[in-house]
RNA sequence: GGCCCCAUAGUUCAAUUGGAUAGAAUAUCAGAUUUCGGCUCUGACGGUUGAAGGUUCGAAUCCUUCUGGGGUCACCA
């Protein structure tokens, strides 16, 4: 029972004795720092229930509390505010539990709860991955992890683009520039290699318009009548058609996309529990169609083409199957989700993280999948996170102007060697350690610099100002938390036992306090799909401790007991650092 | 044009989901520390929360209109 259920209960008991009034339920805030207490009182709210003013109720319910609750030794009233002041064994008390449980914070998964789907990054073959896909597969990453904290069980997957139209286009410009260059030709990467053609073709593509146009072809007409684009087309029929030669170069072209994108992956730290490949899934869906029409869902129209009518919903209709009886896109979409429940069957919800430009199609998604009567339709969320943008406008991979991601990780970890270099901090390091040294702190900055903006809102990543390691970043926080292993380290002694009984600074209630909202942060984290939350909760948290380590001497402390006391929160603290930062897909060095 | 998202110190972000005098970082300036790691800490400066109305005891947050930015409105994916 948390102070919290106690006082309301006594609240709610308070206020029948003093009022004769029920009342459902009370609001409780911590306690603004600019005035005395621990725990506040909303009074507003019961305004309600009880006319009068909201001092003079505030002070009976102090007087109330004060008498009858024992952990309340203090209590004053501003504007209609109920500030407590709880007594510091009662802290002591929260401070030991939290500190017993080496997971504090994190609930594990109830049998009997469903599980949760997350897919992200969900890359095209054709190209290797880019800034865009590094936020996705971090945002994507870190809330799969903050659900899992949470308590629930969460699978992670991704579908994987490919085949389509897309696909051919290297396929062809390789077939036709490549002179059968590898990946171990070149010593190029895979994805790299690919996407070098996918640029080709483009290249290619855009010569040909150009020269129809000259010869007073319209523009329109000329993009659709290259023989490049003719021929990626005839490719991808061929491909439909199972030819023996297109899907052998198919097959052999996505492994070594594959092998670069295995690379890309475990640079950047993440991973999946599930594939699914488009080329397996796209014809999914179409008997779902059918069985929409019966339920009357979904509606043909004359020329076969089947749609849903959104209208009354405020949409607009949406096709489902064309009037040659093919799948598009939702069609796949809708086939794909069915699927899923149907191969992992104690899924009950998922979580798509795809840029927002996709809004529209997610809502349309999921109402349809509503309408077809899904129980698990409810529980699915379009995690839709706003585009990186660079200082010279948007990025295009057909263009070449993007920021690619393995590049980044390495930029980024060349950053932290400079850094780090001049602190030289590293005695006895090896170069493999301090390598890895380099690309944890330089990863580090990456993530949180991406993850501690809400998602929905747009990023303007500079690649030339690159990433700041000062203030509210993953290196400050990584640097807090090696220091306090520099404490550890340091404190040789016996520092086990628990202290019961103690006056504590006003530095390590405020502390205790904030090291025990740590599990609500991580539900509130799960509810708003957002490690936003948890990267800004850890940064207030390392600024605490920050203030703490400045007022209070540590090791140095005379008394045995705050001595005792004091290593042991900070080891918490780190603890705490992190915990979280493991959700966010970010490690903590020893030392740096 | 219809619909959706965004707009907060010079800059990058917060604001306990409707609560107290809108907070941090950064940059700039001034200081602290003989000490557990000088990537630390304490101050100062910086705001008509894009604009105007409305609801409320109380609005950055909810509603309406407008302005600006982005997205989306394919038998593409």
């Amino acid at each position: 029972m948390t102070i919290q259920n106690t006082i309301e209960s006594y609240i709610k008991k308070g206020f029948l004795k003093i009022y004769q009034i029920e009342i459902p339920s009370v609001e409780f805030q911590a306690t603004r720092k600019e005035f005395k207490g621990d725990l506040t009182v909303v009074i507003f709210p019961l305004l309600r229930y009880i006319k009068g003013n909201p001092t003079e109720i505030g002070e009976k319910l102090g007087n109330y509390l004060l008498e009858n609750v024992a952990e309340v030794i203090n209590f004053n009233v501003i504007n209609g505010f109920l500030n407590l002041v709880i007594e510091d064994g009662y802290f002591l008390k929260l401070f030991n539990l939290m500190n017993q449980n080496p997971t504090f914070g994190f609930e594990s998964p109830k049998e009997s709860d469903k599980a949760m789907m997350v897919e992200y990054s969900s890359p095209n073959t054709n190209k290797p991955l880019h800034l865009g896909h590094v936020r996705n597969n971090l945002l994507g990453f870190a809330v799969a992890e903050i659900i899992k904290a949470s308590g629930k069980k969460v699978y992670k997957t991704q579908i994987i683009n490919d085949r389509g139209i897309h696909i051919c286009k290297s396929m062809l410009a390789w077939k036709l520039f490549g002179n059968g260059e590898t990946p171990a030709s070149t010593g190029l990467k895979g994805d790299k290699l690919v996407g070098n053609y996918y640029v080709k073709f483009d290249q290619e593509y855009k010569k040909q318009i150009a020269q129809f146009v000259e010869k007073g072809i319209s523009e329109d007409e000329a993009k659709k009548t290259a023989p490049i684009l003719l021929e990626a087309q005839e490719m991808l029929r061929k491909w439909e058609n199972e030819d023996e030669e297109t899907v052998s170069l198919w097959k052999k072209m996505n492994q070594w996309v594959y092998k670069g994108f295995e690379v890309t992956y475990k640079n950047l730290g993440v991973d999946f529990d599930a594939l699914y490949y488009e080329s397996d899934t796209y014809l999914l869906g179409k008997d779902v169609v059918a069985q929409g029409i019966e339920k009357g869902v979904f509606y043909k129209k004359e020329d076969g083409s089947v749609w849903c009518d959104l209208t009354d919903e405020g949409l607009d209709e949406k096709i489902v199957l064309r009037s040659d009886g093919t799948a598009v896109y939702i069609t796949q979409d809708i086939g794909t989700a069915i699927q899923r429940v149907n191969d992992l069957k104690d899924v009950g919800g998922m979580v798509y993280t795809v840029g927002n430009e996709q809004d529209y199609h997610f809502q349309v998604l999921f109402l349809i999948l509503k309408k077809l009567g899904f129980d698990w339709a409810k529980n699915l969320f379009h995690l839709s996170y706003g585009m990186v943008d660079l200082p010279s406008g948007k990025m295009k991979s057909r263009e070449g102007t993007v920021v690619d991601a393995d590049d980044l990780m390495v930029e980024m970890t060349e950053t932290a060697k400079n850094i780090s270099e001049e602190l030289g901090k590293l005695d006895g390091y090896s170069e493999e350690e301090k390598n890895e040294l380099h690309k944890i702190i330089g990863l580090g900055a990456l993530k949180y610099f991406i993850l501690k903006v809400d998602p929905k809102k747009r990023i303007l990543f500079d690649p030339e100002s690159s990433v700041d390691f000062q203030g509210n970043t993953g290196p400050f926080i990584q640097y807090t938390y090696a220091r306090i292993q520099s404490i550890i380290r340091k404190a040789t002694f016996d520092y086990s036992l628990e202290i019961n009984e103690l006056e504590l600074h006003e530095k390590e209630r405020e502390i205790i306090k904030l090291m025990s909202l740590f599990p609500e942060t991580i539900q509130q984290a799960a509810d708003n799909y957002s490690p936003a939350i948890i990267a800004n909760y850890t940064y207030d948290l390392v600024k605490e401790f920050n203030s703490f380590y400045q007022n209070v001497s540590i090791l140095g402390e005379e008394n045995h007991q705050k001595k005792i006391i004091r290593v042991q929160i900070s080891k918490k603290v780190a603890n705490i650092i992190k915990q979280a930062f493991s959700l966010l897909g970010i490690q903590v060095p020893e030392r740096m």
